[in-house]
DNA sequence: TTGTTATGATACCTTTTGGTATCACGTCAA
DNA sequence: TTGACGTGATACCAAAAGGTATCATAACAA
């Protein structure tokens, strides 16, 4: 659902989180040392992220690592190369041809 | 301001506005006759899209003409680029050449 | 001038959102 | 086994978001 995607997306903790996971895979202890929230704050970001498919979760003995899933990302993408033709045409081409050859 | 962007894109009647308006200028009246949604709270969503710089409105006589504003896309496309080489190496860095070469 | 039309602005309501405090539960180590 | 640790879940709160109803204002036309 493109919804949830940008809803994920819509609050700049989350962006943060996002960014921040990229680095390396992290527990919800270790995201919120990063931040001035509580805990029970950042699990309802990685929640919601989680829903927009932004992050994946896996248990290791009692603790949860979450991971950046860039595939998540599409719904994103593929929206606004709607606009491609109008920020720049030759990019937008290219774009599109790239990602045909690609597949 | 990046969040304002974002938040702008948030909302799915917002997204639904400004792709129609990548056809042609509209005046509220307009945009409203395309939603089952009052005049008011289509105001509101243009307020919305253009406190995100992602519309312009020129008055014209009574009527105020509302524009889709490419430029304003900047920030998402900034932030996402952030990204580029987790969903594809070549691309992303073919996107930043093409970039480069444009300015 | 007067009525219609296009729009802006305000008040108000309900739901969602972002946050905290708190408790319950499973897991690891001594 | 017992205590500490990492996490999930729930209840609750204030603010923001999305919506409607309604009124005010400016411009065009007869």
């Amino acid at each position: 659902m493109t919804q949830l995607t940008f809803r994920a997306l819509a609050d700049p903790t989350r962006r943060d989180i996002l960014q921040m996971l990229t680095t390396r895979d992290m527990t919800i202890a270790e995201v919120s040392d990063q931040f001035d929230i509580t805990r029970p704050a950042v699990k309802k970001h990685l929640t919601i992220l989680a829903e927009g498919n932004l992050i994946q979760v896996r248990t290791q003995g009692r603790e949860r690592l979450n991971s950046f899933n860039p595939t998540g990302m599409a719904p994103v993408l593929d929206w606004l190369s709607f606009f491609d033709s109008f920020w720049d045409d030759r990019l937008g081409a290219l774009k599109t041809l790239i990602e045909k050859e690609i597949q």
